[in-house]
DNA sequence: ACCTGAACACCGTTCAAGT
DNA sequence: ACCTGAACACCGTTCAAGT
């Protein structure tokens, strides 16, 4: 289907198309016949550039590292490493939103991508750069968990395939749900209020992540200054 | 193989069957076949408890969140809302290293299971009862993120099953590795030297784990205080 | 009503055979 | 060296048949 069909079988034409299936059908679509089908070929053959299916997810996690460096390396500019963290962290994300799949993807690997390494090793040289100690920036490395490759773990995410019938039935009854989650139906009547951009409102993840993100920066930078 | 053996089957008992089969053999091994096996049954049994696998991994899901629930109730009892949260998040860490194989299908699972949002409905309670703003118990509960559960989202975490050819090959090559991950490297000759305590040392997982809640609960009673 | 056996439509992967 | 077709050992699930 696609223009090279043609040329010869490499590990990199695999892995290019792999992104493509996945960027198109989602995670579950990726099957070694699906794959070999979008290269015009038997999945067998597929053998010949990877070992197997694993090495094909390795392989794709590695490559998203490599894009979220390339993103990084566009537009990290600041000095202080603070900024420079921030900078970093939000071009992760952008990564990450051009690529929904990824989250769950990656979550459920067990190997580490060996770019992860390096990518890892500039966030700490960013940080001990800027006078944090050892300690205090493992701690840190900890501390933002994801938030490195672009996304806080929203286990849950809400499903592209919304049940309209569940919504319906979820109105009847939602006096029903006031009652049992008193709490959760204040929040959310208290912060529905205040949203009047949809945008930019409720539980939208651009303001948690960078909120969250804040919150981390400034305790590390109070830490930072302690440590003194 | 187990004394229920002739007990009727009901969702309950098919339930507690597949707790057993995860957290003895992994979330892999977790098949209509192997769970039928474990009761007795044909695989083709079970369909007439729960309409299929994705809802046994939802009421594994559920029944999940009910042991972190009773944990919490078992241990959470102090008066301030920050105490509270602290204690609430370390009964959740207990139970979910009871079940090392919780924080990946948690995180695989696209369906939010029916009772956390009874259980985050009291996390959000605890806060607003102690004064905190809806909007910031909002940013809050995105702000924990997974910790809620227990964990926080290590990625990649290191496999039981650890490759003495590839510790052999990593040593080989330190020195290449020092010269390609100059800070990462220095990061763990400091960290790992102040490691006396093997349990407490390098990249322990409760140590950080408190950390990044002490450091987030900090925050936001920091601006708990700004908010009036 | 509950359980069964055979079958269906898929997987990843092996292997002997082709070119 | 690279690709193929058939086959193997699995999956989840359907369905007609048993009791």
């Amino acid at each position: 289907m696609s223009v090279e069909e043609r040329a010869p079988l490499t590990r990199e034409r695999v892995l290019a198309a792999a992104m493509r299936v996945v960027d198109a059908e989602g995670i579950k679509a990726l099957t070694m016949r699906r794959l070999g089908a979008e290269l015009g070929v038997e999945a067998m053959s597929l053998y010949h550039h990877l070992p197997g299916k694993e090495a094909l997810l390795d392989g794709l996690a590695d490559a998203l590292i490599a894009e979220i460096q390339a993103e990084a390396a566009l537009r990290v500019d600041a000095a202080g490493w603070k900024e420079r963290l921030r900078q970093t962290f939000l071009a992760a994300r952008v990564v990450m939103l051009r690529h929904p799949w990824a989250p769950g993807m990656l979550g459920a690997r067990t190997t580490v991508p060996a770019r992860l390494f390096a990518y890892y090793d500039g966030i700490v040289g960013t940080m001990t750069g800027g006078g944090l100690s050892h300690r205090l920036a493992h701690r840190a490395v900890h501390a933002f968990g994801t938030m490195a490759l672009g996304f806080t773990q929203e286990l849950f995410r809400p499903e592209a395939a919304g049940g309209a019938a569940d919504v319906d039935a979820a109105e009847a009854d939602l006096t029903a749900m006031a009652a049992a989650l008193p709490h959760l139906t204040a929040m959310v009547a208290a912060e529905a209020h205040d949203a009047a951009d949809p945008v930019l409102g409720w539980c939208d993840g651009q303001t948690e992540f960078e909120f969250t993100l804040a919150l981390i920066l400034d305790g590390l930078e109070r830490g930072a200054a302690g440590q003194r």
